[in-house]
DNA sequence: CTGAAAGCGCTTACAG
DNA sequence: CTGAAAGCGCTTACAG
């Protein structure tokens, strides 16, 4: 006979070794389990693959659902990233859902209360691109057995959660070793947010590559902010005051460094030939832009492919071989760094 | 005592005089019920609102589900019609199912099976934002009482469907108007495609402006072929062929006047000193290029919460009054226009 | 075609 | 923290 026997709540509880009820418990994200117990059942849940009855409806239309979560989507980046992750969507037949936290942060919900909504509403999993979530509301998700990956994430996420990023110390060095193979020595970094982890990255990965050819790091040649233009901007400005003014930036994403082309180019400073420039993302703003943006570029749609990928493998009850991704940066020179005005050659 | 009896099957049943099995077979579209019973229950079935289980499990978490269509989320015009109607969505609490057809234009299901799986996923309403539905697939949701809402389309819909567009005409008419008032007379027209409604009626728009004062309308000056940034470069190289070279463009999308201006900076040709330039959206890109473009607005935030808001009006059986909404466009005057060179105030 | 009865699968309430 | 027992609401199988 042999017969594949119906996957119901009632099953995993015998494959697990415990009741229906504590199973059910588990599922509803009860707190009175046992952390062992807890485990235990979601193991077999994994590998199973169980749906509630709820997610099987789901299934009947053949499609599975998975929400994706930025803080906005006014940047190159997240589109980006959200592109990868549908088209990946699209070839797998997964539907996407997607949720913009804004500046409130959908504060209103509480997350137990955000966790039960994802799960009651069939999502299958989880794609954070914001730093809305803390490792309160991942944790929630977790327990509950609703993978999560986490892109890029400003702080690191708690040590169970997957997160898909880019190798952002040494896409940091291989700009500046860029300008300093040029022949520059007065590199300045206009970076994101001190706080968040790709930013720290590169800043030391632009302080490595400082420090390997003997250039000293100036503190005034550093400066830290977010991530947008105006940022960008704003640094140019400040650098230009200085008594020593830099040949060269690096700048911490592309929207940085499009603020600095456009305050340069209010400013009559021309890019290359008085000031050479390198982004970060490689958007498609770097190659549009006029002069065209040396960049390192992030596989951005490739994160968005590999985040939903790794949701797709923990829904089967695969194990993953490591909780962190990290793909390769790679920089891409054009038209923005050049050698310093008065460079000698030899 | 006269309590609120909970809503079930049961009591669905009983209101109708019936087994709850025979609830259960109207509801699962059995055909083993008779018309007159079938009719009998599917009255009290409206009447008092029940939901399955399913069904109310989606609503206990409060939500009903929208799902907006795009060609490419490739552009800033995309992104903040999508942003306009998520922030219209979080406010009514209503999810987004995002779907980017891309170019094979998800061309595997027929209308049929594509609106059907649209009802059976559970989806309240659409939002289509590309080319990729035609006549049969609007039609398809409609006859199925799917609300739908068309986005500036590229054809005009189905005489039923409700479109939500801007005053193309007017904006073409002002952003040309302000052009020949800094004094220019060579005036050209970079456009999209020439069968799409919005570029005909900013294309009308322009000439008419043009033939109001008197200009002749002039075919080497009209370029038409799509919304993207290369056919504004393209387009400028061909003018700058010109025997007459223009004095001033016209470009009907922010997309389109950015190619011309990087296309005008390789060829060291000066905006607006050299060439003025009025692009058409008003997107962020319009504010943070440099010069600043002069641009018609279109309030696309505004057309995204417009298409939710009609939508969740069909939903709740409203009439509306018109099938075809059309938001008015404002010219904003930046810094890539100015007089003609030679021109002689007077 | 209809519905009483049995059944299914999950959840709740509560004793230990 | 766990699970036997009771319960809930829908569905199935089948007698009439």
């Amino acid at each position: 006979m042999e017969q594949q026997e119906k996957l119901t709540l009632a099953a995993v509880a015998r494959e697990a070794g415990v009741s229906a009820p504590t199973v059910s418990k588990v599922i509803n994200g009860r707190d009175d389990v046992s952390a062992d117990t807890r485990a235990k059942v979601l193991t077999v849940l994994a590998r199973t693959g169980y749906k509630s009855p709820l997610q099987q409806r789901r299934n009947v239309s053949g499609r599975q659902a998975v929400e994706i979560v930025f803080d906005s989507l006014n940047s190159a980046y997240a589109v980006e990233v959200l592109n990868g992750v549908l088209e990946y969507a699209a070839e797998s037949d997964i539907e996407v859902l997607l949720n913009v936290t804004g500046k409130q942060g959908a504060s209103t919900l509480t997350a137990e209360q955000r966790a039960q909504r994802i799960i009651d509403e069939g999502r299958c999993g989880m794609i954070v691109v914001t730093s809305a979530f803390g490792a309160a509301h991942l944790d929630a998700f977790h327990r509950r057995g609703i993978p999560v990956v986490v892109i890029d994430p400003l702080n690191p996420p708690p040590g169970d959660v997957v997160s898909v990023g880019t190798t952002n110390w040494a896409g940091g060095k291989d700009a500046t070793s860029h300008l300093l193979e040029l022949g520059h020595r007065r590199i300045a970094y206009i970076g994101g947010p001190d706080a968040a982890e790709c930013n720290q990255a590169r800043l030391h990965g632009y302080m490595a590559a400082l420090r390997a050819e003997g250039v000293p790091v100036e503190d005034q040649y550093i400066i830290s902010g977010h991530f947008r233009s105006e940022h960008g901007a704003n640094g140019m400005k400040a650098l230009l005051q200085l008594e020593q003014r830099p040949t060269a930036i690096f700048a911490a994403s592309d929207s940085i460094a499009l603020g600095v082309l456009a305050e340069a180019r209010r400013q009559k400073i021309r890019v290359p030939e008085d000031m050479s420039l390198v982004g970060f993302d490689g958007t498609y703003q770097a190659e549009e832009s006029v002069p065209a943006l040396t960049s390192v570029t992030q596989p951005l749609q490739e994160m968005g492919r590999a985040a939903l990928r790794f949701i797709l493998r923990q829904m089967r009850g695969e194990v993953l071989d490591s909780r962190r991704v990290e793909l390769v940066t790679r920089l891409v020179v054009r038209e923005s760094t050049a050698p310093p005005r008065d460079y000698q050659r030899g």
